[in-house]
Formats: structure tokens, sequence, C-alpha cells
DNA sequence: TGTACATCAGTGAACGCGCGTTCACTGATGTAC
DNA sequence: TGTACATCAGTGAACGCGCGTTCACTGATGTAC
């Protein structure tokens, strides 16, 4: 087996890509380097070629992970949409059966926020500017007319966001599930709505 | 080292009232058998007298912490409260630096509900009958003025207690934690006396 | 262009360790007479 | 009331197992001449 520089990055690339999805799907105190390796086709002994330990190997790996709302914005206003229309857009799609469904190539707060509260330093301090980088982007959607509270209005909207999805994924129940997801969804569009008017 | 029926039951409580301290604060898969037996002053060997496998005792642990909604409304109106009084009671006590600082004696669904999403069938089973009372629980004091959407009311609440409180516990950055829990909690407190007037 | 050597990504067995679980044992208690 | 026996909660060592990590090894590639 050879190796340069380009396929070592690239394998390396391989690995973070997959274990995101399985750190997302498992959570980050269940998933082994075995497994990691295994998934893409390699195995245990050159886990160590790539992280100095599993710790870092987490970090590195959920910091890979890419939040979709800043494409989703940049998208929609290129497209002439209006703030107000594209926070519907984030608010059913995050409470839509399909991200519900799909932890994996979701977001990583509802995936794995519990475990991250009790992950070591490195990984919660990354966690912190990755949170702060999502609240700003929501706060971008309200600060037309909510202004100096934009930012709430962001807090707020993540929280029941996060929350909603939570439950709909614990719960055993398939038609609580759906009430809860779209019980939230209206409710939350509602009162951006509202938020976005200044009514709050 | 004697024993009674009365004695192994009061072990029994020892073990389960310890161990839904140490569940909520380590995580569902974190935490050992050992480490349990030892919190209440026994040894490993003896777990199996109380619990058929550690699922089990983790169902059981779990099933055995008491939300403390119910108590706090039944107080609320004993004392002559109105539901909308009491409800901001419970916002600003679930989302208070207490609450925050002290998973092991709070909401369960906050502390391991993405675990709770990966774990057997009878704990999701259990844990989805909790999650269903606490919803009566909270639409209730919605009744009186929203009227059928009490229930929806009751989801959006809750679903933004618990992302707020899971966030204000994995961000690394306490003057942000603040910010996250007293926005929600003001944001929520708004938006409920209006759901409650019947706006939403 | 061709040859000899160094590099190092990936291999797979081995390491110590802690886990969940089992088991023969103990001794204080409850029970039978 | 006193004695002999059965019960069984709790003990602590042992079990197999999978974990994170290490290491001597491999062989295809990059490099020097």
């Amino acid at each position: 087996m050879g190796h340069s520089q380009a396929e070592k990055a690239e394998t390396h690339r391989r690995i973070v890509g997959s274990a995101s999805r399985l750190l997302r799907e498992r959570g980050l105190f269940s998933l082994g380097v075995a497994d990691v390796m295994k998934q893409v086709g390699l195995t245990v002994g050159g886990f160590y070629k790539h992280f100095a330990s599993r710790e870092a190997f987490v970090t590195e790996a959920l910091s890979s992970i890419e939040g979709e709302w800043d494409r989703r914005v940049a998208r929609g206003r290129d497209a002439g949409k209006r703030d107000a229309q594209i926070l519907v857009e984030i608010i059913d799609g995050y409470l839509s059966q399909q991200h519900r469904d799909a932890a994996g190539s979701g977001c990583m707060f509802a995936a794995v926020g519990g475990d991250i509260a009790r992950a070591d330093a490195g990984t919660r301090a990354m966690a912190t500017a990755k949170l702060s980088h999502s609240l700003d982007t929501l706060a971008s959607l309200f600060s037309k007319r909510a202004g100096p509270d934009a930012r709430g209005a962001a807090i707020m909207t993540f929280s029941a966001l996060l929350g909603a999805l939570t439950f709909a994924r614990l719960v055993d129940d398939k038609a609580l599930s759906r009430e809860i997801l779209a019980c939230a969804a209206k409710n939350l569009k509602a009162w951006s709505a509202g938020a976005s008017r200044g009514a709050a």
C-alpha cells in the first residue's frame, strides 16, 4: 500500500467525515476507535497515524461538521427571499421527520449536545464557538425588525428547535413524535413572525 | 450482615436513589455498576440481588425520578396562585443557574434526553410515558385560556425549556450560559403570557 | 532513464485495563420445634 | 424460652470481553544519484 501526502490527507478526510456521522448517531462515548477505522475500510493500528488520541479525534470530527444555516441563508438571500421566509424554511427543515430520522447528518447539538456538556475542555470550547456562530446566523434573520432583541429571539428559536427535536427523537410513539414536531413548528413560526415584527 | 425484607427494600431504595442522581450526572452509558454500589457503600456482587441486568437497573432508576411539576402545581393552586403565575415560577426554576449546575437532581430529559433516544425499548417506553405526563401537567396550566391549543403550548414551552438548559450546560462560557438562560426565560414568559391569553 | 535507498501510511497482534456478570462463600436473621 | 436449621443479602475473587493504545513489521511510493 503506497502513500503520499495527498493520499494521507484524503484518508484523513474520509475518516473524519465518516466518524462525524457515527458520532452523531451513537453519541460521543459509545463509538469505538476500531469501529471508526472499519467504517472506512482500515484497521485499528492506523488510527494513531492520524490522531494523537481518541479525545483529540472526537474534537476534530465534531469541529469538521458544518452547520447548514449559513449556506441556506446565503442562497435564500441570493434568490431574493425575505429573512422571515428563510427562517420559516429553517424551522420546517429542522423539525422535519427526515432530520429527526437522520441524526448522523443533522445538527450536532441535537445529536450530541448532552454529551458535549460532559466532554473534555477542547470539545466544549469548540462547541461553544460553533453555537455562538449559529446564534449569530439566526439572529441576522431577526435583525431587520427585532433590532437589539434579535439575539434573544435567536436563543429562543434555537432552544425550541433543539428541545422539540430531542423530544421527537426520544419518544417511543410515532404519533406523539409527529405531534411534537408539528406543534413546535407551528408555534415557533407564529412566534417568530411576531418577534420579527417587533411584537416581542 | 443480616437481612430482612424491610432491610433489603431499604437498600434497594438507597441504590436506586443514589443511581438516579449518578445517571443524570454522568449519562446513561458512562456509569459503571461498581460505581453505583460503591456510592451506597456496597460491593459489586450484590448488584444482581437487586437487578436482573444493568439495562433493567437503568430503566428502574430513571423511572423512579419524579418530576417536580405536579407537586409545584398542586401547592401553587392550594396557595391560591393563578396558573399563569405557577407557570412563570416553573420557567424561572427550570432556567435557573441552580438547575443548570445540579443536573443530578434535575430534569431527567435535560440530563439524559439524548441518551434515552439511544437506549433500550423499555427505557424509551418509560420515558415516553413520563414525557406525556409532564406535557399534560404543563398543558393544564394553559387550558383555562388557550383551550384546545393548550397541548401545543405545553410542547412549545417544554421544548424551549429543554433546549435552553441543554445549551446553557454545554457552553464553556459563563456569561453566554447566563445569557441563554435569561433570554430564553424572558422570551418564554412573554410568549406564554400571550399564549394563555389566546393570542397564539 | 534507471537503480538503490529512505520514508511512512497502514497492518494486525499484543498490552493492560475496566467493564458486566457469575459464583462459591459468609454470617446475621427468621423460623420450626 | 432455648436450640438447630434454613434462608438469602451482601462479599470479593474470577470470568470473558472489548476497549484505547503500542509496536514491530510491510511494501508501495518519493527521492537522490
